[in-house]
DNA sequence: GCTCAAGGTCACG
DNA sequence: CGTGACCTTGAGC
């Protein structure tokens, strides 16, 4: 029934024109100087356009009734509203509506088993369930073994079904021992969107065990600490395919499922990027720019490292969706996916770490493009500090691979050039009619024209 | 005094 | 006996 409620909030989304050209709403708390809390009855408008509660877009998982009254994550804050003039490069409403919808609330699932998450414990979000599984995992000796061949689904139904590969999801999206709290940073002039500074607590235990006696560090080593700590945060949910898998594979069958998930997906991606340190500070125009040039890529690169336990040999679009080779075949996307595995062996052997990971999903965004943009300044500067972030975790990480950054900014290269086959491919698709697209889908591949 | 994550508790299957 | 919803504690602000 989830995912019938979701394909209600969908349509009910795609069968409104709501405010085109109209009354744009944004922002947050974090460093944007428009004044104004003036218009939040057309922001109430728009929610209700976009299903009936605030948010927009939600994951099939969370049913209205689920949505907290108030959030407090340090996005949400007074939405803020302004007019739309000729912001836009292309003819964006639905993204714009998804960049400006109040949807990076505590809608969160639980990296492991993508149950509703309680919070953010141990260094990931998860729920109450994948927690108490952790600690007691952590806190006395287990020998879980899986009884099959270490590559169970763990979901919210089958999490309880293996404790040996639950244990290895919760390490494998990095929940760990050493967040316990200890001090905290000056916090003073940090912009950043950040509350708690767990990576500052990680650090120091890391330079304990090095000898290294002072905790304290450079202004660009916390500041790493702080983009490490929103982007763990903000890190995108592991988002379902409901792909039926009573139905014979076919072309049209995968086609269908895996653009339907694409379209969650990329919603998710809309809320992940205005965690993004610094991206909500971009003007309207530069934000919508950047995810329509980059969109695809981000898809692929999760997919690459969601990929990464199948050693190039199946690509896990969803822990419900996971392909062979037989089955890219079958879709006409070989050498699409036969790239994007070849990147996530790569990462394999650099033996690349989930802050390493969450970096090259916030490089992709920044690096999305180098023309002059409006927010010019403000998009060169997270640029540096994401490039210094990621030479700062190779450093920590790989200290004796001087060819470690170089080679895994390389794989960027390669993610590109697929995400372009990619959204061609996709533009051929929408063209055949075979495969339905939403209209924010469809919008995106639109956008491609004009950018191309 | 508030928030939130770590860790404790205990009914439940 | 493992699970997970709920509770207590305490650090950080």
């Amino acid at each position: 029934e989830d995912y019938e409620d979701a394909l209600t909030v969908l349509k009910g989304f795609s069968d409104n024109n709501f405010g085109i050209g109209a009354v744009i709403r944004i922002l947050t708390d974090c460093g944007n100087n428009m004044s104004g809390d003036s218009i939040d009855k057309l922001s109430l408008k728009d929610d209700s356009l976009a299903g009936g509660y605030p948010g927009g877009y939600l994951l099939p998982h969370m049913m209205p009734s689920q949505i907290p009254s108030s959030t407090t994550s340090p996005h949400d804050g007074r939405m803020l509203t302004m007019l739309d003039g000729s912001l836009s490069f292309t003819n964006t409403h639905k993204l714009k509506h998804e960049i400006m919808s109040s949807g990076s609330g505590h809608n969160k699932l639980c990296q492991v088993c993508s149950d509703n998450a309680s919070g953010f414990h141990y260094g990931v979000w998860s729920c109450e369930g994948c927690k108490a599984f952790f600690k007691r995992s952590i806190q006395g000796p287990v020998d879980y073994v899986c009884p099959a061949t270490n590559s169970c689904t763990i979901d919210k139904h089958r999490r309880k079904s293996c404790q040996a590969c639950r244990l290895r999801k919760c390490y494998e999206v990095g929940m760990n021992k050493g967040t316990q709290r200890k001090e905290r940073k000056p916090s003073a002039n940090s912009k950043l969107p950040t509350k708690r500074s767990r990576a500052d607590s990680t650090d120091n235990i890391v330079n304990s065990t090095s000898g290294s006696p002072n905790p304290a560090k450079s202004p660009r080593r916390s500041e790493t600490s702080a983009i490490l700590d929103a982007l763990s945060k903000a890190d995108m949910p592991i988002v379902e395919s409901y792909h039926n898998h009573n139905m014979p594979p076919s072309r049209t069958h995968l086609l269908n499922s895996l653009v339907k998930l694409a379209e969650r997906e990329l919603v998710q991606l809309i809320n992940w990027a205005k965690n993004v340190p610094g991206y909500i500070d971009l003007s309207l125009s530069d934000q919508v720019h950047l995810i329509e040039c980059c969109w695809m890529e981000l898809l692929l690169l999760n997919c690459t490292f969601r990929s990464m336990s199948y050693n190039g040999k199946r690509l896990v679009f969803a822990p419900d969706f996971v392909l062979d080779r037989s089955h890219w075949e079958m879709m006409g996307m070989t050498e699409i996916f036969e790239q994007v595995s070849a990147v996530s062996e790569n990462f394999i052997q650099y033996q690349l770490h989930k802050n390493e990971s969450l970096l090259l999903q916030a490089t992709v965004l920044v690096n999305a493009e180098v023309r002059r943009l409006t927010s010019c300044d403000k998009i060169h500067r997270m640029r540096q500090s994401i490039l210094d972030a990621v030479v700062d975790t190779a450093q920590k990480y790989h200290p004796d691979n001087l060819r470690h950054v170089p080679s895994i900014l390389l794989m960027l290269t390669h993610i590109r050039q697929a995400g372009t086959r990619a959204i061609a491919y996709f533009q051929k698709l929408k063209q055949e009619g075979t495969v339905t697209f939403s209209d924010l889908l469809k919008e995106m591949l639109d956008s491609q024209d004009y950018t191309e």
